[in-house]
DNA sequence: GCCCTATTAATTCCATTTGATGGATTATTC
DNA sequence: GAATAATCCATCAAATGGAATTAATAGGGC
């Protein structure tokens, strides 16, 4: 965006500075923001003033080691700032209230079926205030609320993103400024994100990629999404897709529908291809869920499912290694922790057979936190990474989204 | 880096912005610049003054339209900054002074084989003086020197990037931190990168990249390398080695070394492997430019190793397309540019067949700029981006290296 | 063992500096 | 005289350097 920057910005960027050092590395004195920031002393010492007086950190109790006056540590107050999470899906609907530490405070959950876009606002504003409302917090300490969507979202004029979910899944849907109504409908701000994109923001701020800055992250869910962190922060590509790992196309293979012309990876983790499978067994899924019990059983359609899917995904994992060289690849999505953790441990057998070069670095798989609130959890981030996190837009003039003003002239 | 920043720091963003304005949408008048910049009349008028006094820019003579005072317009001075480029590759070595705008002053070439460090370096360095001394301009206005070396470069302890370039094919070459060597020796910053990446940049900086912030580069040397830029600017990676295509590893084919255990990609555009299947046929090539004489003659064993070649990488170019999302795809390095065409003309005509949304937005393939002095040029713009590139890290404090201090304490 | 003082460390107060900015001014042409 | 481009001058916001303040402990004298 090719723009200038000036004292306020600079200030606005120091306080996110100053913050997220607090968040990575707290409880941490005054002096070691100093060292760690590059800042003087007194400016650290004006901005945590600021941030003491805003309630979004803490003074502990004084330590006492060695000769001199006693540090006072500083780490996050929790009850700062809060966020919403809505994780919004073909058949399930789920909503959480999380801490400025991610916690999560309250929780609703409803089984749904395709609801009009009418409703589900209806829906989504409900659990909102529902949720703000168990909480007690003012209204003033939510700093937004997040919505999961499943499948990739459009942009329409003035870079608002707007839902254009699958049209074939979700008739009615196509082209609803859900965004803009329900942030009207709620006088809060309003981010709208692709699950697999949110979940690896959420990885990024509340889980071990706190400390990794560049990863991708599999998401597995009712088909194989994917969301990318380079450079410390989302990255989504020209058209908004980056990481849409289930587009890839692929050899055909054995467990296809019929018909299919052009195979792609998503079809081998696709989770109504196989409701087919199992119809033929005479067992039913519906939710990702009773994949669990199946895989328990070890149960032979699943597991042979599941194997087709890791000899099909190996070798892309290898293109992600080699194309974006990340320092990590999570898996994670709705899929039972237990099911997750045995396509990484296929993984990590199979890559280092197909891998050219033994020796060279590659990066680590690990799962990632998974089920149901995991998308919520993530979603939930968008606000807080809006709001607090120290992206170099915060020091560019005209900030991209609205929403970032609110802790810009933040006057405390 | 989670660092802060203040006044100082700003200042040198602001100078880079608006210097990279006019260098994108020049000839611009001042208030053009305020527009695009958002800073105000007064703060561009102070900065052009110093840009002006630093002769990196000019004001054209005065433009009269309508009422009001003459606009003057300004445009970068093409002598106001210089970069010497070398590349240096197997089997031949090229120098190539260059001018603010990216045009080749002064070039030097050599047909060398194997040399030893010393050497190299010797050669290298009366290289450097001799192409500044064609130019006769003062060595204050060289900004630095890049060098492309083939092959993923190591990082040392102090993160200074030294050379520890593919040991097989380059004897006594192992772990030699031949930029700090050059750069003591000429007194002058000095930028190593591999000559994929380099292109890439090259592209970025003065080719149709200028105003595409995502993409790929596709490079063709003696093996099959890349190269990104996200967000604006390269992306390594985490271990160096973002864009590494040619370690993917792919079924066996045709035309492959026997013994090769794990297949890869670059196999498939290695001109070695070429060479060895020519010499059956009693055809010798060493160098690039003869792969076009025999092209033009549409030898049967290149058009098949090509076309093999080409069918191997096209669903590798679509996991670029899905994984990364890039605005556009480069095609170019070493090869001549109709073998380059070729490879791009039978993409355009492969992909869409193996797409699995025909509709779905993809990023165009383009022919880049090829030939020897392209990988030259590349390299010689690694000092103009490190000194004149608005990154981020500008506004933080401590900069990542060195060189960049200079255009920061600019005290012009 | 107790008290007083020197030492060390963490933080804040005050004056200075830097660079962006708003308003008035100058210059140039229609 | 009106309109536009660019500059001069005064103001302002925020980081910063140096001195001052506060708080604790170590150590020496008694």
């Amino acid at each position: 965006m090719l723009t200038g920057t000036n004292l306020k910005y600079a200030r606005a960027h120091n306080l996110r500075i100053v913050l997220e050092t607090i968040r990575l590395f707290g409880p941490l004195s005054r002096k070691e923001i100093t060292e760690r920031t590059e800042l003087g002393l007194q400016t650290v010492s004006n901005i945590t003033r600021k941030l003491l007086d805003a309630d979004l950190i803490l003074e502990a109790d004084r330590l006492q080691e060695g000769r001199g006056a006693p540090t006072s540590l500083l780490n996050l107050n929790a009850q700062g700032a809060f966020s919403v999470g809505l994780d919004f899906d073909r058949e399930h609907f789920t909503g959480v209230l999380v801490d400025f530490l991610g916690n999560v405070c309250q929780r609703v959950s409803h089984s749904v079926l395709f609801p009009t876009p009418e409703n589900a606002v209806t829906l989504m504003a409900d659990s909102v205030n529902k949720l703000i409302r168990c909480q007690g917090a003012s209204r003033k300490r939510i700093w937004g609320v997040g919505v999961g969507l499943p499948g990739p979202l459009g942009i329409s004029e003035g870079s608002v993103v707007t839902n254009v979910v699958n049209p074939s899944a979700f008739p009615g849907w196509d082209n609803v400024p859900i965004r803009d109504i329900l942030a009207e409908r709620l006088g809060l701000p309003v981010f709208i994100e692709n699950n697999a994109s949110a979940a690896a923001v959420g990885e990024r701020w509340y889980g071990r990629g706190k400390h990794i800055s560049n990863f991708f992250y599999l998401f597995f869910g009712v088909g194989l999404g994917g969301g990318l962190v380079l450079n410390g922060r989302p990255y989504d590509g020209h058209n908004g897709n980056a990481g849409e790992i289930g587009a890839i196309p692929t050899s055909s293979g054995r467990h296809m529908p019929t018909g299919l012309v052009n195979p792609h990876l998503g079809v081998f983790f696709s989770l109504p291809v196989l409701a087919k499978l199992l119809e033929r067994e005479d067992v039913n899924i519906s939710h990702p869920e009773e994949l669990g019990d199946l895989f328990e059983r070890k149960h032979e359609v699943v597991m042979d499912w599941l194997e087709e899917g890791i000899a099909q995904l190996a070798p892309f994992t290898l293109a992600i290694e080699c194309l974006i060289d990340p320092g990590a690849i999570f898996l994670g999505g709705r899929y039972p922790e237990p099911v997750i953790r045995f396509i990484k441990d296929r993984l990590d057998e199979v890559l280092p057979t197909l891998r050219f070069e033994e020796k060279m670095a590659h990066p680590q798989l690990y799962c990632a936190t998974v089920g149901e609130d995991a998308t919520a959890l993530g979603v939930a981030t968008l606000p807080m990474y809006s709001s607090f996190a120290p992206i170099p837009e915060v020091l560019m003039k005209r900030p991209s989204n609205g929403p970032n003003e609110s802790f810009i002239s933040l006057n405390v």
